[in-house]
Parts: structure tokens; sequence; C-alpha cells
DNA sequence: AGCACGCCGACT
DNA sequence: GTCGGCGTGCTC
């Protein structure tokens, strides 16, 4: 027998082995293997019959039981082919990690048929996990949002006979793993419980239960009537940098839809992609959100002012009198952007194709474009209203602290900065939050608040957000303002500066509306083919000859499925980033066009790395 | 990814 | 005369 085995390493290719004799080896099992001079661990992706004594042996079994059934690694051939990654690093991302010392003793107990080698393990098996369940009426995706999504995603665990939660986080699984367990055990499969506790939790998953975990639960062999949930969809950790290089929201739509699965998923605010999917089209169901607490928004205007004082009157006063009636405030401040704004009407510079805020370079006096390249000398005036003040004024976080002390002499005020909000140096840090009644931060300080606790939000200038060269930051800020409007429930207030005060998500937040702004948002990407009508990819040479990034321009160019944009450099010299636009077959199109300078032997030197639907854009 | 092999500078 | 820099290339 002979096994083909996929290692965490960027080939795309397996590497066969001799299986010794009286082994039980079934693909989806992960084993230890000889490769390069060193005992890796590799995950079995088919067994052949066949003897070739060129073949170096397999060392040791790794797990007794296969990790994933045919279905699960299926599913992972699959993320592998949609995000251009290996499946040998697509599938170490979405499995438990193996216990040495479970494998050592799986080694030393063969190549006897031991008794603790399970029946499992045998490749005539049945799958495990992921198999349709029975009758297949149970299907069907639903999006939960709005007021008391958490308590409805609860009860329908709750009534479930088992289920896989995943959420963004470690700590969110903590917290889920507290309030699912108080009706009965709940297993995790996380990185926040020990190595051997995750493993088993895998293994027992599939016999049913309830289990918690983050991204890398998403292959979890489940049994079949169990239900799939995603918490918080929005949330950014759902796509991390690194393998799996996929949304774990697309795995969930794609897992539900091949097993005939039940899968729910919440969210504050939906990405765009998924809102749209829970239109008529998109098979996902969406009970409109009925309305909870909500606060007094009040949208203050800054156009013409804000350049000495980051407080407007109306926050002024509302910080004064939530302080008076012995509440706490928060003053959210967001990252500078750097592009130019009009200081009149609040228009932001942004460039003529594709609506990006154009990035603007001190140095070079220029303005250009992270997604077509196009770069334009400074405008004298605004596109907008002809005025002539251009600035890149922002408000950070020091700035804004300095002027709320001045203003507030006898207020406990304190920064969350969120660059030093780990460690020691965090502990005193949260400490002094805690004990503050000002708390002047970034987006990472909404989570110090628990839900109806701030008596006040201010936004200082939301603008920054918009100003970011991402086609999302419409999304994002929308996002951060409805999430702080959920902190601050039905007794507080929420004041947001802004020189857009027009602007349909400030409006959409006020009027707590979620469908007006994916309504004006969808329009807006649909007029310049963004997602969700169109995908993108990112393709970053490194490296190779000067010719090389021409070349896979030339080749992309040559599909008549994508839309190129011309290389821009990074600011890592000698990287370039070309920005591809395609369609819902874009991971085909580009492997195609692509295929070859990757494969087994490759053409060229350099690395060629691709970032399908990418969350985060380079700026 | 590791890890080796492979040709050009500062050391016992 | 060697030790070692990490640039290219292979690992069943």
């Amino acid at each position: 027998m002979i096994a083909d085995v996929a290692f965490d390493a960027p080939v795309d290719h397996p590497f066969s082995y001799r299986v010794p004799a009286g082994w039980s080896l079934a693909a989806g099992q992960r084993v230890l293997a000889p490769l390069g001079g060193a005992r890796r661990v590799g995950l079995v992706v088919a067994v052949r019959d066949g003897d070739d004594p060129g073949l170096k042996p397999l060392l040791a079994l790794a797990e007794t039981a296969p990790a994933l059934g045919a279905a699960g690694l299926d599913l992972a051939r699959w993320i592998a082919a949609e995000s251009l990654s290996s499946l040998g690093s697509t599938s170490a991302a979405l499995l438990p990690p193996v216990d040495p010392g479970a494998a050592r003793a799986v080694a030393a107990a063969l190549p006897s048929r031991d008794a603790r080698a399970p029946a499992r393990g045998v490749s005539t098996a049945r799958p495990a996990g992921g198999g349709p369940a029975p009758g297949g009426a149970a299907s069907g995706v639903e999006l939960l949002v709005g007021a008391g999504r958490e308590r409805r995603l609860l009860d329908r665990v709750a009534q479930a006979p088992s289920a896989l939660v995943i959420v963004p986080d470690v700590e969110a699984a903590a917290r889920w793993a507290q309030r699912l367990g108080k009706h009965r055990a709940v297993l995790r499969l996380d990185s926040g419980v020990p190595d051997g506790e995750r493993a088993e939790a895998w293994a027992r998953l599939r016999d049913g239960g309830v289990a918690v975990g983050t991204r890398s639960a998403l292959l979890a062999p489940l049994a079949p009537d169990a239900l799939l949930a995603l918490v918080d969809e929005h949330e950014a950790a759902h796509k991390p940098p690194g393998p799996p290089r996929i949304h774990s929201r697309d795995v969930v739509l794609e897992r539900a839809q091949r097993e005939r699965r039940r899968a729910l998923l919440t969210a504050a605010t939906p990405s765009v992609e998924l809102w749209w999917r829970a239109g008529e089209r998109g098979g996902v169901a969406m009970t409109p959100p009925a309305p909870g607490p909500w606060p007094a928004v009040t949208i203050a205007d800054t156009r013409g002012i804000l350049r000495r004082e980051p407080l407007t009157p109306p926050l002024a006063r509302t910080v004064r009198e939530t302080l008076a009636a012995g509440r706490r405030v928060l003053l959210l401040v967001s990252r500078l952007a750097s592009s130019l704004a009009c200081d009149e009407c609040g228009e932001i510079v942004r460039c003529p194709q594709c609506a990006l805020a154009l990035v603007y370079t001190r140095a070079a006096a220029t303005l250009s474009c992270r997604l077509c390249g196009t770069t334009l000398p400074l405008p004298d005036t605004c596109v907008h209203c002809q005025g002539r003040r251009l600035s890149p004024f922002g408000w950070g976080l020091e700035r804004v602290e300095h002027a709320v002390r001045r203003r507030f002499p006898k207020a406990r005020v304190a920064r969350w900065d969120p660059e030093a909000s780990r460690g020691a140096k965090g502990e005193a840090q949260r400490a002094a939050a805690a004990a503050a009644e000002i708390v002047i931060g970034t987006r990472g300080a909404l989570r110090l608040f628990g839900p109806a606790s701030l008596g006040l939000a201010g936004f200082v200038s939301p603008d920054q957000l918009l100003r970011l060269p991402d086609f999302r930051a419409g999304e994002r800020m929308f996002a951060l303002l409805w999430a702080a409007a959920e902190r601050v429930g039905a007794h507080g207030s929420l004041v947001i500066q802004s020189q857009n005060p027009g602007h349909y998500a400030l409006d959409a937040v006020a009027r707590q509306e979620l469908a007006a702004f994916y309504r004006a948002e969808l329009k807006f990407r649909g007029e310049l083919g963004y997602p969700p009508f169109r995908r993108l990819a990112l393709v970053t040479v490194t490296g190779g000859e000067r010719r090389l990034a021409d070349e896979i321009v030339a080749a992309l160019r040559a599909s008549t499925r994508l839309t190129v944009y011309p290389p821009i450099a990074e600011r890592r010299e000698r990287a370039r980033r070309i920005v591809v636009k395609g369609h819902a077959d874009l991971s085909a199109a580009l492997a195609t066009a692509l295929e070859d300078f990757r494969g087994p032997r490759p053409r060229s030197r350099g690395i060629i790395d691709v970032e399908v639907d990418p969350v985060e854009w380079p700026s």
C-alpha cells in the first residue's frame, strides 16, 4: 500500500510513502513521515494499492483515528482550491494539534494490531461525520440579526440534539462555552484548553454534543443532525492573515450546503456579502430585526470647524451631563488616515474610477489609488464645493486626551491604547480605564464596557474611517457606530461628530435601521463592481526577476474572466501588488491563469502570493 | 516550511 | 588556509 501525504509546506502536491505491513490507515488520518531528513506530521490524503521499493516507509501514526472523514477532506480540498493554497497548510490550520505523547504511544503500539487501535481507523470505516442528514429535510441557513440574536442562538442550540458553534476568538470561546454550558456539558475545540482535551473533544463531537471552537474547528466531524453556527459574522477575526485563507462564513455556508445541514449565523452588522445572500436569491433566510433598546443619537456637523477643539458643543454638553449623572463616557478616536478631505464640506478626495480614498503622500505631493494605481497631482480645490482647503487633518488619541483633560480637569480620564493593551502594562491600563469616568480609546476600547454600562459613546471624528483607502470603509464605520450604540443601550447617548453628517451609515444608525445602510451600500458596490457583485484578489509578487510581475500581469490579462490593475509598488521594496477583479469563478480563473507560475515545477523564481477575497486591504 | 548544498569575506 | 553569510532548490 502507498499513502499520499500532504504537509504544512508551500508545496501543494502530496508525497508518497510505503505503508508498513499490518497498518490500518485511512485518508484523513495524520501520520509521522520522513521529509527532508526530519520527522514531520502530515495528513494522509489518499491510500492506494501499489508497491514502489524506492519509497520510504511511514514512521508512525500521529492519531489512532482519522481526524477528517471523506467529506471533511473534500471540504479542505475545496478551501485550498478556493484560496489558492496548499491542501497541507490548509488542513494543518483546520485540525487540532497532534499530541506528541499520544503519537509516541501510537507508534509503540505498532505494527502489531493492538486492541488500542480502534476500528474507526480502518479505511473501510464510515466517513467520520459529514454524511448527509437522513432525509435532508433539516437543511437551511438562517441569519440572526438585531436585538436578542444571541438569546435566540442559545435557545436554538439548546433545542438541537448536537451543535458546533464557531466564534471569532479564544476569549469568545470561553464566554460562549460558559453560556452554552448552563444546561449541558460543552466540548471545547479552541486553543483555550489543553491539547489533549481539545483532541478528545474533536473525536467525541461526531457522536453528538455541543462544541465551541474558533475557525480551527470548522471541519470538526459532526453528528448527522448537528447544527452549525457562526457567531458575530462581521468580526474581522473570521478571516485573519494566514491559513486557512478563507472567511469562516464561506466555509460554514459551503459545509451547510454540502451536508444539507442547518446553519445559523449571527451578526450585529452582517458583512455586505452576507446581507446580500440573505436577499431573495442568496439562499440565506433572515427575519427582519425587531428594534431593541437604542440610545438617543445626535449627529454633530463639524464641517468648517474642529481644527483646534475636538469636542463640538453638543458633544461637550453631553459629556458634562453624563458625568453629572454619574455615568461613564467613552470617546472613540480612529486611527489617522493618510488621505485628504475638504475642510469646508468634508468631501474626501477619491479616485474617480474606484471611489476609494486616494492615499496622500506628503513627500511626493501626490495622491494615488490603492486599487488601480492611478497617481494624481494634488488638486487645488474641492470637486464638491470648490473649497480651497484640502488637508490630511485628523485627531489622534493623544491630542484628544490633552483637550479633554483641559476641558474637564476634575474628571478621571484614561486613555486606552490598543498597542499597550497586552501584558503587564495592559493590566495597569485596564485598571486605570476601569476606574475612569472618561475613557478615550479606539474601537478595541468598546470591549471594556458591558451592555448598557455606558452613559455616552462619543465619536470624535469617525470620518477618518471613511478616509481609509478601502472599499469597505463605509461598512467598517457603520459596524463600529452600531456596536457602540448597542453598548450604550436605551438609557444613554450616542454623539457622532462628522464632516459627512448626511452619510447613509450615520442615518441608518440614528434610525436604528440596518436595511437602510445595506440598501445604499449595495447600490455603491454594484455601481463600482465591488463585492458581493464582483470578487477581488490581491496578487503580491516578491523577489524573482524584475520582469516577473510583468509576466504575471500578462498571464492574468490573457484571461477573459479577469480584470487586472497594474502593479503597485509595496512599501516593502521589491514587492509589487496586483489587484484582480473577477466573478464567482475567480479562484478557478486565477488558478488557470497562474498555472505556469505555480504547481510542482514553477517556471520562475520569486514568491507569488495570492489573497482571494481580501478583508484587510493593505494600506 | 525546514534543511542542505553552494560559492565569496574575516578569522585561528 | 578554514568558518560562515544566506541565495537557490529539494523534500516521497
